[in-house]
This record gives C-alpha cells, structure tokens and sequence, in this order.
DNA sequence: CTTGTTTTTGTAACCGGTTACATTGCAATT
DNA sequence: AATTGCAATGTAACCGGTTACAAAAACAAG
C-alpha cells in the first residue's frame, strides 16, 4: 500500500484511475512513491471491487492451424486496442472439451468469448445463456444460430468453388477435406459442394486428415484410380498444398493435366508455384469485427 | 451467494475447494443449491483472497508464424493440464511494445512469463527482477543469459545448416533469412552460418521479409546474378517455400540444379515435392518444458 | 473576519471469496 | 449425569482495491 506515502488509499486510488479532483502536486507524489516503492496494484482487487476483468478468451479448436492463428493473431491486436487481454483455450474439435475449457475460462474470469463453428453442447449454450456472456461464434455465418456469428458461409464457399471449376470446364472433380466429425466448417463446405452439383459432374470426396500430410495421402489415393478427375477441390490451404506436391511428385503438370484449387488464404499461395487458386478468408477482418462485436 | 440455501459462506467455501469436513449429506445439499440458482463462484474474490490467478502469459511477436502458434499450442495444452490458463500478447518483434504487453499482462495477474528471445529493454528486465515474477525465455538456448531459456541453441543450428551443405560439396550458397532488427534468433542464426564460414565457401547473404513473398523475392534477387550459387540456405521453412517455388518458377530442378535447405519444421517440409531439407525445432517439447519450468 | 463555495483529501463500507478460530452437537468415557 | 473429544458448522477478520459520503482546506465575496 502506497498510502506510506503519507496519503490515504483512496487518494492513491484516484491517481490510479486518473480522477480529475487530485492536486497535480499531490498526484505527482503518489507516483513518485509509486515508483520509489516499486508498487503495483493488485488485479484481482480491483477486478472485485469494479466487477470487471477485461479479459475475453476464445476457444477454439487449434493454434496449430494457421487460419486460427492468424485469426486469433488480429483479434489479439484489436483487443489490445480497446485495453482488453485475450487467453486462449484449445478444444482439438471436442465439444465436451470445448465445454471444459469454457467452464475454466469462465471462472477465471472472461467477461467475453470467442468460440468457433456452431457444433456445441447443449450445456455450454445454456451455460452462456444463463451466466449472460457475449459471445460470438467465429469462422461461419449463419444469422439464424441463436448465437452471434462472424464469418463467412461456408457453404456458400463450397458453392462458389465447385461452380468455379465447373465454369472452367472441369467434369470430374476430386473433393478433399479434413474430417466431418465435429468439424461444422468443413460440413458445411461439403454441402455447400454437393448442392451445388449438376447431373454432368462427377464428384469424389475424400476425407483426410486436415494436414499437407493428410491432403498428399488423398491425393494419392485419387491419383491411384483408373480414371482421373481432372482438378482437385481442396477445402483448405494445407491440403491444397500437398496436393499440390503429390501431383508434381505423379510428374503431372498443374494446371496443365491437372487443376488443384485452395481454400483459406495461407500465405504462400500468392506466390505458388505453379499458381494455386484460392478462396481467401478475410481472417483480419473477422478479427477486428469480433473484437469490436465484445 | 448461495448461502441463502441455509449454510454458511464457510461451508460453502469449504465445499468449493473439497475440504475433507464437510457431512457429505451438506456437500449435496450445496452441491444442489449451487446447481439450482446457477451459481459460480467470483474469479476476483478468489485470487484476492488466495494471492493466485493461476494465469501464464507469453508474450511473443506474433501468433502468424506457426512456429510460435505451434508452440504456443503445445504450450496451452501443458499448461491446461495443470489448471492453468494462457494469456497472449503479441509485440511484433518490438521490444518497447514488448515493454508495454509486459506491464499489461502483468498487471491482469500473470503469475508467469514466457519471453521469447533474448532481446528486451532494460526495464523490462528491472520489472521482472523487482516483482519476481517466474520467466522462461523461449526460442533460444544461452545459459549465461540472465533469465531462464528453454529452446535451441541458433547459432549451433546455423552453423549446422552450413556444414550440411558444405559437406554435400556445396561451395557457393545464398543464405537468405528474415530481418535482423530485433530478432535476435534470426540474428543468432546468420552469426552461426557465418563463423562456420570457410575460405573456400563463398556466401551471399539476403535479408528480405519473414514470409513466402519475402523468400521468393530474395530467392528472384539471387537469381538475377550473373553467378549463381548451387544452394539456398534459407533461415526458416517459410522463406524456404517461397524459394522454392521462385526456383521451379524459373525452371530449375531441385535439387538437381540447385539445392534448398530450410529451417524450423513446419509441417509440410515432410511431404514436399520436391523434398526439403530442413532442421526440426521441437516445438512440442519446447512448449512441455516451458510450462513444466513455470 | 465571517460565511458560503469549491476543491481536495480522508473515512469507511463495500466487492465475494478464504481461513483461523470459536462454537455447537453428539457420542464415548468415567 | 457430568466430562471429554471430535467432527461439523458458524463467525469474523482478512485480501487490496473503488467509491459514496463526510470532513477539511482553500479561496472568494461580503
């Protein structure tokens, strides 16, 4: 307690919050001692006294995936803006995980929370329900969820992609996607994929593991049958890209034999070569919005 | 409070934090009420009166490079295991915003720190000396340096990277890395590369920006000269991928023409097409070890 | 030199838990 | 029946700030 400082707390207290009716010549005391004394006030004090923490935490699946990271990257930016901390918890897609780690975040304080996708537990909507948390689901739109939501549609991307392709004179397209299972992203962009199919297209979708590893493998497998599509659909960047590499591994020449299309954005796929189409995901922008949206 | 349930904030309390004497008939009878009236304890009121937020931060440059968001991944779920929750700051390799993160961080209640590099301002490193606060370095390895480090050691490692290519027969070498300001591990890299220099190795040296754009910029650069080297030397995969694909752009084989060597393992170095050499960083372990020390 | 205003500072009651210590209840012992 | 011991619960003092309100100081006007 700074008030050895001759001065009562309340005073102290009002230098730190920068109240207007303190001397400056008493104000530069306190802060002089301050220094002196080398003090800190306690968070946790303060957090009690003025209800809040500032601190928002997201949830999400991974760091591990760029397009997370470069997301949570700008939200990061943005909250510190606004004076507001961000921590993180990882879920690797399971929802009773993701229902743990909201729990932790939330006893620890998080007035704020950013999860990802719309596949949760029914107890963590009535969790967030109950305790009033604003919350917004990232990576998907979807205004008719109950929670909010900043993204894109996915599959409205899926749709796009395919008719892309489709419009490019491809007939036989090779889907490839990491896995369905409480994964609603990809969902979705699976659907949005299959509505978008037309009797004179020949669609084969491959479930992978959501790695270049994984999108290699795939590609592989395809490149195996007899008859060969003639552009790969990658719905994410990390399957694009070992796709890519397993294609020329075959000696096949892209785009000439062979089309592969991207998803997500990563970085390199300006400057692939050869070029690499993608969908970029605006993940910055979702960012600021979903800072901005708590 | 859920003491309007008949018992006392004592009790209550004591069932909170499982104390042993307790009638396990009360247990219920709170466990009950507190279910009912969807009470969850105050964070705030908790950590003020037990002096423990159990909150970590790491305060990294910048979340886009997987290398950090890997290990931060690794690092979250370590410290996850042992109740603790992970707060981010990011600085982008400035070490007065470093200064500024820190002071935030600190002031929300981190019990501990992870720095990453050896590169902070002298105050930062008063603060921490002064409020004791527990703090691993990361990314690096210097036992002589002043706070804990837990990483690799970089100069080894460009030192390494040279003989490796030195060894396969490799005389003229374009060694292409990241900005040096404030980045000591790129710094720490290319003073290894270069102490491992010999007479009969002539090496080029090419700063560009930390990405793929900025690899295969350096990689066109090089290429434009009328000598060319037979190897790239490229101090971090992202830059390696961009090199790479600037090399196929100009026709070349790798690694028949021209060699490529990367650096800090990110995924897609195992599959790619044509193969990458690269040294692993162990992220994995890096971020058990951080966690484990703090 | 009062008295009325306006600043500036101090006092004390919160915020909502934890925990040392006091108290109560009940069974076992004498 | 009175005493003792132990387990279960309650009481109240913290933790370290914020802030409404009271008190004191400073200043202006009469």
């Amino acid at each position: 307690m700074a008030k050895a400082a001759g001065l009562s707390v309340a005073t102290v207290s009002r230098v730190l919050n920068g109240s207007a009716s303190v001397r400056a010549e008493t104000r530069d005391q306190v802060i002089a001692t301050m220094r002196a004394l080398g003090y800190a006030p306690n968070p946790a004090a303060r957090a009690l006294a003025t209800q809040r923490t500032r601190t928002i935490a997201a949830v999400i699946p991974t760091l591990s995936h760029s397009i997370f990271a470069r997301f949570l990257n700008a939200v990061e930016t943005a909250l510190a803006d606004c004076g507001y901390a961000l921590v993180i918890a990882t879920t690797n897609d399971d929802p009773d995980q993701e229902l743990r780690r909201v729990e932790e975040v939330l006893d620890m304080g998080a007035e704020g929370l950013i999860l990802s996708g719309a596949t949760h537990v029914p107890e963590l909507l009535d969790l967030l329900d109950h305790r009033q948390i604003p919350t917004v689901c990232t990576s998907i739109f979807d205004p008719r969820y109950q929670l909010a939501t900043i993204g894109y549609d996915n599959a409205a991307l899926g749709r796009l992609a395919l008719r892309y392709l489709a419009d490019l004179g491809h007939r036989r397209i090779a889907v490839i996607h990491g896995p369905l299972e409480n994964n609603d992203r990809t969902v979705r962009r699976v659907k949005g994929v299959k509505r978008a199919a037309r009797k004179d297209l020949t669609l084969t979708f491959k479930e992978t593991g959501l790695d270049t590893e994984g999108g290699a493998a795939a590609a592989r497998a395809v490149l195996a049958e007899r008859i060969r599509p003639t552009a790969f659909l990658c719905l994410s960047d990390v399957l694009a890209l070992g796709t890519l590499f397993e294609t020329q591994r075959h000696g096949l020449s892209v785009p000439g034999d062979l089309s592969v299309m991207g998803f997500d954005d990563l970085d390199w796929a300006a400057v692939c070569q050869p070029p690499l189409t993608t969908l970029r995901l605006p993940t910055a922008r979702m960012g600021w919005r979903t800072a901005e949206a708590l």
